[in-house]
DNA sequence: GCACCCCTTTGATCTGTGTCAATGCAACTT
DNA sequence: AAGTTGCATTGACACAGATCAAAGGGGTGC
């Protein structure tokens, strides 16, 4: 899939990888989005440089000083909130070309813990810099703004996931997700790797792991997909979309 | 309880009703926080006006053209989503001193509606005109991401509700959540009126009004709250929040 | 390359919440 | 003041998903 470099490299900053906004081939999800070459490079200037993680590693913890966002240049990532009861909730999956961190703004703390799920790869974007860079080009600040009412955007639409659907129109729900930001990054919209866990899965989906494996076996059975372990074919998108949208009767 | 002015009027702009940020008793908990005098008085000069609105009413829908974002003045808000199946999630309540309409940013158009539950007043913030201000007020850019980002940190929380936590925990968290805004508004933390229908609770909360009736009478019947329809006393704060923080044992 | 361990799958049973239904209460209308 | 209507409460029952349990498979690290 959409793996990439292998290397295993302190996870600490590295300036030498520092690659400009202007030649990334993300710009046009990312940050960047619509900016002339004279302000993308500004803000190349700005990029504190880049990071690698090793999967498993954690990007930021919960409790940590907020002083970055970061953008994910290549890999996966997962957020999640625990409380001191030990509950835990993932929040998001994160791919190449999307914005993480924003949680830490509000009160310069970050809120939740980013941990790659794949070896990964991640812009670090001094927050106060941005702060100034955007206050002079009028662009970038909105499309700040924009990235970050996205995120409160998704996040309605994960409590209307959680707050209203049942196990398979979830697990549907989120299988389309997957698919077509796949597709919006140039992957198949069919077949991919899942990077995270049935148990990863179930808490974001507010559902325990077995069910989760369940629903998938369900939809196996059904023609919908095939699954073996963490590899996906979606063999009818058409027929999953209408998990989702139940045809009549139970329109409550 | 917080309920105000009963006046009917028609629900358009009426410049003559603007009070300006530096009279008003809520900018402690509203955008101007943290403002100097003199750039209140610049953000005064954009704010484009108050807007009354009696129960019931909209304050905007989904599909609406975005333009500004509102500050609730006075009054207590619901914001909900509903999908084209029929599927209708609330995502919030506002109460003074919040802000509402930051879904509309991000693609100009409002995702979400918003209702008033009582008759109330709201600010309007005209949001390009922020942004240019913003640009120009440093505190004030950063105090508006530090809102956007309190939004998302926000969302977190119920997505963690909702994921993860039984019915009566659902419903304690929403009490106590509500107590403490109560209480920042000078307000009584243990004694305070529903605005919204049972059915409005068990949709934000995820389950239905049935559920969080039968919540109420449990909690009653325990002598942690007493409810008397919308009248809410709290008894016993600190065995409430006992409920959310299961002792050992389900520490799943 | 091998072994270990974690992840996944599947089955059996339990239970919290949803569903369906009926009654009660309170506020608003005229 | 009575009627209407919407909201809340309560009970009986059903069921989706959780829980408990066991076995198998595959990837990872050594």
């Amino acid at each position: 899939m959409h793996a990439n470099v292998k290397q295993n490299v302190v996870p600490l900053i590295t300036p030498g990888l520092k690659l400009a906004c202007s030649q990334c081939n993300l710009r046009e999800l990312c940050l960047p989005f619509g900016l002339s070459e004279h302000d993308m490079g500004r803000l190349d200037n700005l990029i504190g440089g880049a990071r690698k993680l090793k999967r498993g590693q954690h990007l930021y913890r919960a409790g940590d000083v907020f002083e970055s966002i970061f953008a994910v240049k290549a890999g996966f990532f997962k957020t999640d909130v625990l409380t001191e009861d030990g509950r835990d909730q993932v929040t998001g999956f994160q791919m190449a070309g999307e914005i993480v961190g924003m949680d830490g703004i509000s009160t310069e703390v970050h809120t939740c813990n980013a941990v790659a799920l794949e070896d990964s790869e991640v812009c670090l974007i001094p927050f106060t810099e941005l702060e100034m860079l955007s206050s002079e080009i009028r662009s970038l600040q909105h499309h700040l703004h924009k990235v970050m009412s996205r995120e409160i955007v998704r996040d309605h639409g994960v409590m209307m996931l959680l707050g209203t659907m049942r196990a398979e129109e979830r697990l549907a729900a989120f299988l389309l997700n997957l698919s077509q930001r796949f597709t919006a990054r140039g992957y198949s919209p069919t077949e991919f790797h899942l990077r995270m866990t049935r148990e990863e899965i179930g808490s974001y989906l507010g559902l325990k792991l077995e069910t989760v494996s369940r629903a998938f076996s369900r939809f196996q059975d059904e023609g919908l997909i095939s699954v073996q372990q963490k590899h996906i074919r979606i063999l009818d998108i058409p027929r999953l979309k209408t998990l989702l949208a139940p045809p009549d009767g139970r329109i409550r």
